[in-house]
DNA sequence: GAAATCATTTGCCATTTGGCAAATAGCAAA
DNA sequence: TTTGCTATTTGCCAAATGGCAAATGATTTC
């Protein structure tokens, strides 16, 4: 609990009364290696902040290949954004890739903070903004560079990630097969 | 004007006297195809929105190649919002690839506006959030497929944009040389 | 511990894409 | 119209990557 609220006080100041509320509405969840955060197809209702472990946000392509979209270590908050603020369906899953930990909070009592705490909706706004932003930044890049050099900007991007997650889903992060990031590995030693 | 208050709309409601405030504020701007909107290595204080023409946003990457990031032409907000939001140089360029008129807000009035009319931000923190999801919904997908592919899900994104920018442009873009846009082009006839 | 399952590496070859250069086309200024 | 400049197309070949299958390695289950 006290990584988020360290978390959250970068992006703009509460007092320890607004603390107290938000840590109030606060849940813990932890999941399994392999466990579902929020499924494609369903209304995410949930926002999470990563404690511990790595996540991944995927889905399945036209041809029925699941495609790793991003992955989501500590620190760092957890959710399908256009599913929980337009309660559409999530076109993608979030998937725990080791155990994790979660500081979590529902829908409602998420809301509840935002109409309670002054001051509360503009530091959501700029985490996600943030959030948002850094997703475009180490996408965008990935388009135009080789196979090799998305690997490279990978490991610079997620230092903490390679060894923890197969390297198939590595793979289908950067648009390339299993057998040539092996050899790109290879060649990099 | 029209145009951009209708947009506006879309995300929220206005009365006419917080219209009107905004309307006072605005001033419009055209740019020669060519011309840059906001360039790298500058603060970005102006945030505009495009009534008509096409522009991009490029970078030089560390070969010096220039790199197009993305297309943004009519009915869309054109703001390097890091620059914009946290003074901060901009690390790309925007410019006008065909002549371009735009509804204009320098950052001094947007904020002031931002400060006087209940709701403006909600809307602004709305609409900035759907453009920079919109751009990873356009951005990631290209990672993961082929070059026909990716030229096919260019026309598709952009239907309105093939025939009015370089080929060289939206190679870059796509992150394939223009050689082999050129054959790809003529192979889908 | 053995068997089964899953992940990674490797080999072989086909296909795609890049690099380079030349040819052609399109456009704009004189 | 001519000239010059830039954009696009095309050819040729090399390099990178994919597809497939087999071998090896690692992990889980019983």
């Amino acid at each position: 609990m006290k990584e988020f609220i360290k978390y959250v006080l970068q992006f703009g100041n509460l007092n320890q009364q607004q603390i107290d509320l938000i840590k109030s509405k606060a849940f813990e969840l932890e999941l399994h290696k392999d466990d579902y955060f929020s499924e494609a197809g369903k209304v995410s209702r949930q926002i999470g902040f990563i404690v511990e472990g790595v996540t991944r946000v995927c889905y399945y392509n036209n041809k029925g290949d699941e495609i790793t979209k991003y992955f989501i270590d500590e620190n760092n908050l957890v959710v399908d954004i256009e599913s929980f603020d337009n309660e559409i369906c999530s076109s993608a899953y979030v998937q725990a890739l080791t155990d994790c930990k979660f500081i979590c909070f529902n829908k409602k009592d998420w809301q509840e903070l935002l109409n309670t705490i002054i001051g509360w909706d503009t530091i959501v706004h700029k985490i996600i903004s943030k959030a948002l932003i850094q997703k475009i930044e180490r996408r965008s890049p990935l388009v135009t560079v080789d196979a090799t050099e998305r690997y490279l900007k990978f490991l610079e991007i997620y230092p903490n990630i390679a060894n923890r997650v197969p390297l198939s889903y590595i793979a289908s992060y950067l648009g390339i097969t299993h057998s040539s990031l092996s050899r790109i590995r290879k060649n990099i030693h």
